[in-house]
RNA sequence: GGAGGGGUUCCCGAGCGGUCAAAGGGAGCAGACUGUAAAUCUGCCGCCUCCGGCUUCGAAGGUUCGAAUCCUUCCCCCUCCA
């Protein structure tokens, strides 16, 4: 069983332990990973993630901000692709068995997850590893030799299953045994320290078990909060639709940052930019007695967090958008044009709506005409049988946000 | 192997022969308000040139003047006992 491998970058014995740890819920074994640190050792970080094809958003990135600050500190950070896990399946869903992955998609997958990845971690030292390089070896033999020393018992205490059965749901097989195979890519790494988030706490702790079983030095386990989404109710989840991804347009980023409840941004600052703990705090302190208003420390947030993964020009161009399109209501510069010919005339607005994508049907854009959300040229529509008579450019609008340009000629 | 519960509109979830395009919640969209795309309040939320029509309630048949609601078969899901 082969071991990571870092680079030749010396290891920071001396580092702040509190920036180091900045924002964690817990560091299960902080002890004996302080130990490390302070004896030099150039530690193995490990964060498992699944190889499915996804956007990374904000709620990833607090994982990595983390990460990027052990290396940094000169430790190897391990990205342990579960592809062999995944194989198997995440049980949640109701949906059908998932397709399974071809190893050609999973090296994709890897790619684009690298590629966004890259914004924060420091992809020249990043180690890649794969667990089906040994749990794809693993026989059954050596699985069962393994369950003689795990209690049944012990996985049954995780509170989602306790949840599950209380409620009557099932609980799979796979996903019992699941927390097993998660505990062995630890030991196969040899990990000092995983870092992921909460949820993975139970798993994680399996691996400090199974280490200890092959008499190895357990893993610390930093566990990150999972940062709220858009709608601070919600983890920030893609599926939910209150994630700001990491490589979305600076405008959207921006957008979204600033749409956060204002009590997030304490969360926000905190753990989804790259400022340091001390930082931080002064700022929040600001805030607290008023001498810095919550729209501009929001709109600092916003900054920053487009400046980290654009730049600051990105960051500068997206917030004089924003005031132009949502405090001064102008109408920005990069409506979709679409072109019809004057065959086409007259034509019905409703018609037009829909052409243009602004609605998905003739009764949603009767239906918004109703409502009193669409315009033309600046001018509501209230007459849903309005027509477009004659040839020129109009800016068709659905309330104050969707807009589209149509020419017929 | 046995017993039972269930599949409803984007999601959750009521309905259990007509008054059902189907309660309620969430999401979404719009209007008002605001420092914000937040919060709050209001409206909309299957399709159709829409004061009328058409197609929906796992699938296919059937019973009825009439079914999401009853019957039959099939597919899928869950729980409990063994």
């Amino acid at each position: 069983m082969s071991t990571a491998q870092g680079t030749e970058r010396p290891v920071n014995r001396a580092v702040d332990l509190d920036e180091l740890f900045a924002g964690a819920t817990d560091v299960v074994g902080r002890e004996q990973l302080v130990e490390k640190i302070r004896a030099g050792k150039r530690l193995i970080v490990k964060h498992g993630v699944d190889p499915t094809a996804r956007d990374l958003h904000l709620g990833y990135a607090v994982c990595y901000q983390a990460m990027r600050r052990f290396q940094d500190a000169g430790h190897t950070v391990v990205l342990l692709i579960g592809d062999f896990t995944s194989r198997i399946g995440d049980p949640t869903g109701k949906d059908k068995t998932r397709p399974q992955l071809t190893p050609e998609q999973i090296e994709d997958n890897i790619a684009s997850m690298l590629r966004q990845v890259d914004r924060v971690l420091d992809v020249e030292t990043l180690v890649i590893r794969r667990n089906s390089e040994w749990l794809g070896q693993m026989d059954l033999a050596d699985f069962l030799r393994l369950g003689t020393r795990l209690s049944a018992a012990r996985l049954w205490e995780r509170d989602m299953f306790q949840r599950r059965l209380q409620d009557g749901a099932a609980v799979y097989v796979h996903e019992f045994l699941y927390p097993i195979l998660q505990g062995y890519d630890s030991w196969a790494l040899q990990a000092d320290i995983t870092i992921n988030g909460t949820d993975q706490l139970f798993n994680e702790l399996m691996g400090r078990e199974i280490q200890g079983i092959f008499d190895q030095s357990p893993q610390a386990i930093m566990t990150m909060p999972l940062l709220p989404g858009t709608d601070g109710v919600e983890k920030m989840s893609q599926s939910l639709g209150n994630s700001i991804g990491l490589a979305s347009p600076p405008e959207d980023q921006y957008g979204k940052v600033l749409s956060i409840p204002d009590a997030l941004m304490p969360s926000y600052f905190q753990l989804a930019t790259r400022l340091s703990m001390r930082e931080v705090d002064a700022l929040l302190a600001e805030l607290a007695a008023g001498a810095l208003g919550p729209m501009a420390a929001k709109m600092r947030l916003a900054r920053e967090i487009v400046t980290q993964y654009h730049s600051a020009a990105d960051a500068q161009a997206a917030e004089e958008r924003f005031i132009q399109v949502h405090r001064e209501r102008a109408v920005p510069d990069d409506v979709p044009e679409f072109a019809l010919a004057a065959a086409d005339l007259p034509l019905w607005i409703c018609e037009a709506m829909k052409r243009v994508g602004l609605v998905a049907s003739t009764s949603e854009a009767i239906r918004a005409i109703r409502g009193g959300g669409l315009q033309v040229d600046g001018e509501r529509v209230d007459d849903k049988d309005l027509r477009l008579t004659a040839p020129g450019s109009y800016l068709l609008q659905k309330g104050k946000r969707h807009f589209a340009r149509l020419h017929i000629s």
